[in-house]
DNA sequence: TCAACGCTTTTTGTATACAAGGCTGCAGGG
DNA sequence: CCCTGCAGCCTTGTATACAAAAAGCGTTGA
């Protein structure tokens, strides 16, 4: 349920929220890749009108996330295999741009910063609670490109990975790569801790590339959703 | 590779005719970097409504050339030269990174396209056409971004590229630019056609990290335009 | 003279109204 | 039985109307 109580303070408060909210149902897997979003139902849905929803779904589909095509309307956009492993091709290249820059410019707060992100990660993956650790691997990953010194280049790899989350929510569950997460996660640490740039970056692309190589259990689970959203829709 | 960010250009075409106006004023300098953009006297220039304007401007915002502050309207983002830095710096390693793949996967066609994009180079270079070798410049970058094989990395490359746009316009004709420039390619074009792709990555990266650092040309330009700006504003 | 307050004006943000293109369904013909 | 053409509805795209916030400006008080 919106909530209704909310007093509109902040300006282009609706528009922004609703992107917000909407990102995070597709994330979430409320509407599945190649949902239609109508607009007038989103619109009662939200109690507002199809102006702040239009605005919004032209947001997304500037980030890429929907698809709005001509006089037909907007749809979460479908990302096939393919497409998929391009995108984790180019995830993994930026992750690794930021580690061998993240090697030769932390100070001492970040890394001290990339340590406890990287210590949670640890309690998560001990306490066995795969959602703690989705969170506290976001955060060691975000401490890495804030260390990166390169603003630019931190927005660009947020974005790409938030692009990538309906994807990686599913694969961070399957077997235990949590446990195998967390070991590559040490090796990280340890080669920007000794300033090793090389294979910092090395290591986190392919720590990046492992995600979207698993195809076999990747497909599965897309294959899994699908037959999820026919069987629905 | 096969799907081209081709943006609708039938329907909204309003809206997106709207976008590419502004994006190409803004490229040419019509609007410099910090100007307002005013709904109603674009919508009056452009004879539309304000609906279609407001829903460009938001995809410009999202596209990062121009800064919507909440109820104060749309500036043209000022880009402050150490963003810049680190926009090239992105810039250098997306084509690095394109040069690699496209080392080791263009086939035929694609090197015949890459070479002849070179020639077209060549030729404008040798007519000393600075307008000509711009062109010409952009597609022989274009035929590197489409022979990486990667579609979205492609797709991610054209963006910033044509991000970078306004800056670079004013950059290529300092100094013999050109003539450098061209030996550059050159360079890149025997890696490639080597399949050294280590050596492609290394060369294209540095020949675009040779326009970020320029910065006594380029600090000088901007200074002109700020000048400029002010003296009009 | 200067600063602070309030009013007015201007502009953004949202809602609603209107226009136009696509989709569906039915009917008629091959 | 299937295919096609037309009509009506439904949805998107654009224009206009309304609300609210911020900036400009003048007045007033110290």
């Amino acid at each position: 349920m919106t909530d209704v109580a909310t007093p509109p303070r902040s300006a282009r408060r609706t528009a922004n929220a609703l992107r917000e909210a909407l990102e995070d149902d597709i994330a979430v897997g409320l509407y599945p890749p190649g949902t239609r979003l109508d607009e007038v139902s989103l619109a009662k849905r939200f109690s507002v009108s199809r102006t702040p929803i239009r605005e919004a779904l032209i947001e997304l589909s500037a980030s890429g996330l929907v698809e709005i095509r001509p006089r037909r309307g907007a749809f979460v956009r479908e990302i096939g295999i393919p497409r998929l492993i391009e995108m984790f091709e180019v995830m993994a290249e930026l992750e690794a741009m930021c580690a061998r820059l993240a090697s030769r410019r932390m100070d001492a707060a970040e890394r001290a910063a990339l340590m406890e992100a990287h210590e949670r990660c640890s309690d998560a993956a001990k306490a066995g609670d795969p959602d703690a650790y989705y969170i506290a691997n976001e955060a060691f990953h975000d401490a890495i490109y804030a260390g990166s010194g390169n603003g630019f280049l931190a927005e660009q790899a947020r974005e790409l990975k938030n692009r990538l989350k309906p994807y990686r929510r599913l694969q961070l569950r399957v077997r235990n790569r949590v446990g195998n997460s967390l070991a590559e996660h040490q090796a990280i640490v340890d080669a920007i801790q000794a300033g090793n740039d090389d294979e910092a970056a090395r290591v986190l692309r392919s720590h990046i590339l492992i995600q979207g190589e698993r195809f076999n259990d990747f497909v599965a689970s897309l294959a899994a959703a699908e037959k999820t959203r026919r069987a629905q829709g």
